[in-house]
DNA sequence: TGCAGCATACCAACTAGTTGGTATGGTTTG
DNA sequence: CAAACCATACCAACTAGTTGGTATGCTGCA
């Protein structure tokens, strides 16, 4: 926990916000397991003395970084424009649009950690699973409301959970995400947001729109 | 490649297909990183004598447990009686219903070895990628000319790209994999599969759609 | 006799975590 | 007010245990 009074590093940049970015890098890139203690205090640039002054075990620093991550990507699609949009539907398709502009980079640089550090702790570290969890059922949560109101406004045909359909769009991303780091190549998350958008679209209306404009195909 | 002659075996099957069982077992359950040479020659009762006598280095083990695992899981669709479906977008259900079937057990049971490697492998270790990769798209690609198949008996409205669609339907399954291993809840993988599944019936089949109450517009 | 198929014993490097200590700035008390 | 006290933030060096990998020897065949 971080002082409440204004009390704050020497430093700028206090160590402990550099041992989490630091974190969210290199396991996306190599995994929780391989990254080192070490590894992480030299990206950082603090001593080992440091890294467990702030984190009682590399256990511990694995939770804060999930939580890291669900507060700073949390922000990210909080203050997205998708929320202004009209209607539901393409309030949703908005979201779905954002989701493929932020595919920019390295399979490391746009993955997600969560999903990433789930693989290796979902039977070795419960603290850590309920953590990778929370970041991503709390995140499909910000999209319940939408869907709700565009099943709504778009009755589909077939009877459809919020929360599942939610899920869905995460588990179509996760997967993504694998595939391109083993093709080593972007693009195949931009086909399978593709795919889960034309789902979403003959899920909710027989008609076939076209992405919104300001989409670019490929970066 | 199994000796032909004079084996000996102590327990079921030798060292070296053991090893590879055990790497299976192991690396779904905890990841590739966390397993250890130790933890895989307790597995399958073997010596370390054992282990690099057969394997020169970990990474290689890696490699031969994917390759081995797209044999066993290749053969297991290979044999499948979906085959025998005539018309071909009901073969591609066929295939997807029996993923859905072989969702048993724990998310380590069901999980996909390749899937899990691919995120601690893919910049640490390019022969173990790349035999991942071999793994997921080897696979996607046997779900093409079932696919191509049913895009030319029932053309969808929209064109789609029969590659494309099949690496789909992996990375929901692989996404899904994640998700049931957050929440450890191997429903979510089933949830994912039926929406994967009616995304297919939507696509090839528009002209079943019910009708919509307003605004029909038909491309 | 040779050799594949193992086992035992061992090691150098690395691992997470510990120890004792320093610098700094706020709070209490004489 | 200032000296004493104390909590926070950080550092460098250390350790006990683990890691992937090696060196060497045994054993049952062909």
């Amino acid at each position: 926990m971080l002082p409440a009074t204004g009390v704050r590093t020497p430093r700028n940049g206090s160590a402990r916000t550099r041992l989490l970015d630091a974190a969210v890098a290199l396991i996306r890139a190599k995994g929780l397991t391989a990254t080192t203690v070490d590894d992480l205090c030299a990206a950082a640039g603090v001593t080992k003395g440091a890294f467990f002054h702030h984190f009682d075990t590399k256990e511990r620093l694995a939770v804060a970084a999930a939580d890291h991550w669900s507060e700073t990507t949390g922000a990210v699609f909080a203050s997205a424009e998708y929320h202004d949009i009209a209607d539901p539907l393409d309030r949703v398709l908005g979201y779905i649009d954002l989701r493929a502009d932020l595919i920019r980079g390295t399979p490391a640089e746009f993955s997600c950690l969560a999903g990433t550090m789930t693989q290796e702790a979902f039977e070795s570290s419960p603290a850590v699973r309920d953590a990778c969890a929370a970041s991503i059922f709390g995140h499909t949560a910000t999209l319940e409301a939408d869907l709700a109101a565009a099943i709504a406004a778009h009755p589909p045909a077939v009877k459809v959970n919020t929360a599942s359909l939610a899920r869905h769009t995460q588990a179509v991303l996760q997967g993504a995400f694998i595939l391109a780091k083993a093709a080593d190549d972007p693009a195949l998350v931009l086909d399978s947001i593709e795919h889960v958008r034309r789902y979403l679209q003959l899920l909710f209306s027989p008609r076939i729109q076209p992405p919104v404009p300001s989409r670019k195909k490929r970066p």
